[in-house]
DNA sequence: CTTGCCCTTGACGTCAACGTCACCTTTTAG
DNA sequence: CTAAAAGGTGACGTTGACGTCAAGGGCAAG
């Protein structure tokens, strides 16, 4: 497979393919002309590093992981940082949680506006003004 | 209240508070001199921005939710963008769990390095060099 | 008064994951 | 064979939420 099925396949820009070789996340043969030929396996291993980027570890850590994938081996350092990552990773989503709370409260209020669920009701609004 | 004051409460840098002021998201009164001045309910505010902040909100969005908190109004627009923004958090959490799932497994292959889980064990492994 | 800390605006720096452009070579279609 | 499509390597641009530095003003304590 040559960048472009790659590509298309794994649906991320051949620009991002080259970047992540550049990162040491990605590997690639070449053809006696210098053009990158990809395996199979490839647009696997790419989809893998979409879900790492989309779950916020930045391309070092992702290059720190990958190799244990790829031999199934994890030193003590690999393995601290699977276990920080993950934790990182729980964080991230209880704050994802809590915004999500903060967001259901604003439509419960926009759905239900009573003085009970907004204090700002309980007086009389002042002149308001549009923005733009 | 005074923009330190602010900050240490809040956990943010002086700097940022500047930032939300130039976006929209926090108002301050100023002294004759022309210092900031705020009010204790910034300090909530402020962490309140700051879970929209973690959960990915780009500062735009968030300026156009926050006079609906004050407010408790919300134009069909708004009520629009409180969904549409409810969605995004909900995809971005299972996009997490999916990654966390991903670290899981290998986690899992570090703790039991057996062929079942990890094609790469059943052939001898080389010589592995620990890095530095 | 002056020392020292906090504050002001303005402007440039940062970092990451690419997008985009220029310019050239390789491969493919007809 | 020729033209188009796809690929290659630089190298610079983008975006957002601030960090950081410069150059000065405000203000209570001693």
């Amino acid at each position: 497979m040559r960048i472009g099925d790659v590509a298309h396949r794994s649906g991320v820009s051949a620009r991002a393919l080259r970047y992540y070789e550049e990162q040491g996340l990605l590997h690639s043969e070449r053809t006696a002309a210098g053009q990158r030929v990809y395996s199979e396996a490839a647009v696997e291993r790419v989809q893998l590093i979409q879900q790492f980027f989309s779950a916020g570890l930045p391309s070092r850590t992702i290059a720190q992981l990958l190799p244990c994938v790829d031999t199934g081996t994890s030193s003590p350092e690999v393995f601290a940082l699977l276990a920080d990552e993950r934790a990182r990773i729980t964080e991230s989503m209880a704050a994802l949680a809590d915004a999500r709370d903060a967001l259901d409260r604003m439509i419960e209020i926009a759905h239900f506006p009573t003085p009970e669920h907004c204090p700002a009701l309980r007086e009389p609004v002042a002149e308001m003004h549009l923005q733009r």
